[in-house]
DNA sequence: CAAAAAAATGACTACGAATTCAATTAAATT
DNA sequence: AATTTAATTGAATTCGTAGTCATTTTTTTG
């Protein structure tokens, strides 16, 4: 097993009795070459086993086929564990490859940043991470255009796609309110994401206009510090009778705490509801009330914004806040078998 | 907002009032430059936002700094989440730069393989993902090293690390039979895989040592194929009284499917173990007894190994078998509380 | 202070494929 | 068959950086 020596598109060309520039064009689907020509560069190349530099063509063809994507939270959330897998097919379908970064959800991208563009990926995709908007600029500045899915941060000069958490908070507090809760509780992810202030906010307001009042909690958007909020805001004297959590894994934390640390029956003395709509909600065990990301739309539109303001950088960014679906499971009470405490 | 043309390192020279070469040594941190000069440069290259093209660099150096990551089940097996989480922070932490496909577990690699020499990434880590030996001898030939986690195909020339898969079954055996099971049941993942033969081996050898009878159901190392292959275990005149699950998020699925869907009770009616240690096996809903994996070892190893090997082409490939661990929860009866049927 | 040694610098070339442009060959037209 | 036109081809150049080598500058030493 010896390290062979690099075979370049030279070495093929002799072996093909053609010139360089041939062999260029015969895997190149535009340069006209014959059929003949063609199939002998082929068949050299096969032989000798060439693969064309992908390095030396992005040098002079200034396209490297690359982009970066950063994500945050993979592997607390199984969300972006789904938006990880669906964003990467996406790519590969479309012939992109994937420059990956984990990085915290805290983590600055300032030192991420430099290196996509040194190795000069095409665009950026990031998800559940946030940019500052000085890094932004420079992005755009270099002609690489950001998308960001569920994250945005106002005046930035980038391409967003959210879901409509403000609205999904709303539905949630109406649903609640129609079936007659009187204690409701927020609790809260990382108090700096978009996704949890928004979400937030629209439950908020729907409660404020019919005057009912909210516990809150802050978890960070884990089951664990979701298990812990969700025993202080049950274990009291007047607990709350319905928590709404800023995401499933959150959820299935409270419920954790509430049926079996507590022993609360779900949903008569406490109904919960989630945010997103992970596989595990769906599962008999949880049977979670949540809101339903439309992932696969977010994933596919974000692709196609990135890559079509990669093909055209006057392109003005969109930035689209797409409904959610509200999901009825058991966990929450129904309009329909309300108990009045 | 303008894409701005590429800034060469010939243009901060020009700012810099000295040659390309000087840039480049200020850059790299071997050549020999004065402090003087690399003050100069890298102050015009702050001015003129500068950064090394990647691609130049490799061209000429013959590095790329980046690896090729195959993954499969990312989104079906939280385990699988964790090791390309944990993957991915080691090759940043290290300077590599990840490629990542996410492919189907049945997927053929040899439309991705193509893709990763042509971007000339210097190794190839796999995980979840199974190589045949024709294209791993491929790689080799390139002189791309391949590591292995959680697979390894006999006779191919890679590198790999897995748990101690076989010795795990055993264990599992023993418990089972220690707590005076008599219908004890494996139910596998894909019957390709090498994780699932090799645990169910190890587990079927004690069995059979003690001439103990084994009922045995596949799924796909779904959550879904568990609970169905659960029902048909259990449900039925002389059900299983023990379920050892190939994986983790099947003896989820088991569980639920025994709990919720049968009414029985765990571990009193049915024992159920798993193996892997996903984190939501130690949820209070669960809280499965399993056989812990080795993930950060594992993970660590071959990320190491892999970048040996690409330093030293010459090194012989190390396969290595971690041991597992026993983690013992309330899922199983324990010796200690048996109860005979 | 001069001579020798060491350090720093710049001009030039190489990396491997794509592209331009001129030259050649094949096809189409009269 | 001769001429015009179109399709192929190959030589030379380019992409942006790193490394080689000869030259210049600085430092060290007798």
């Amino acid at each position: 097993m010896k390290k062979s020596s690099q075979i370049t598109s030279i070495e093929v060309a002799k072996l093909a009795g053609v010139s360089q520039s041939s062999v260029s064009r015969a895997f190149s689907q535009e340069g006209p070459v014959s059929v003949k020509t063609r199939r002998k560069v082929l068949e050299a190349a096969r032989k000798l086993g060439y693969q064309p530099n992908a390095m030396a063509r992005s040098l002079i063809t200034r396209r490297t086929r690359m982009v970066g994507m950063v994500i945050a939270n993979v592997h607390n959330n199984p969300f972006y564990t789904e938006v990880l897998d669906l964003l990467s097919r996406k790519f590969q379908e479309l012939g992109q490859k994937v420059m990956l970064f984990i990085v915290n959800r805290d983590q600055n991208l300032d030192d991420i940043l430099p290196q996509l563009l040194e190795y000069q990926v095409e665009g950026i995709l990031l998800t559940a991470a946030t940019l500052s908007s000085k890094m932004a600029e420079e992005c755009e500045r270099w002609g690489r255009p950001v998308t960001m899915i569920n994250r945005y941060v106002p005046g930035v000069y980038a391409s967003w796609f959210c879901c409509a958490n403000y609205e999904g908070g709303k539905m949630v507090a109406r649903l609640l309110l129609d079936s007659k809760h009187q204690r409701p509780a927020f609790l809260a992810g990382s108090e700096d994401t978009t996704t949890s202030i928004d979400r937030e906010r629209g439950f908020m307001e729907i409660l404020n206009q019919e005057k009912v009042k909210a516990l809150r909690e802050v978890g960070e958007y884990t089951y664990q510090d979701a298990y812990d909020a969700a025993l202080r805001l049950l274990d009291r004297a007047e607990p709350a009778d319905a928590i709404f959590c800023a995401n499933d894994i959150m959820a299935l934390g409270v419920m954790d705490a509430a049926k079996n640390g507590l022993g609360l029956k779900v949903p008569e003395e406490v109904s919960i509801i989630g945010f997103d709509d992970i596989s595990m909600s769906a599962w008999s065990s949880y049977d979670l009330t949540t809101i339903r990301q439309p992932i696969k739309r977010m994933v596919d539109a974000s692709v196609e914004e990135l890559l079509a303001r990669i093909e055209n950088p006057e392109k003005t960014p969109l930035q689209k806040v797409i409904p959610g679906e509200l999901v009825i499971r058991s966990s929450a009470c129904r309009v329909d078998s309300v108990q009045v405490g």
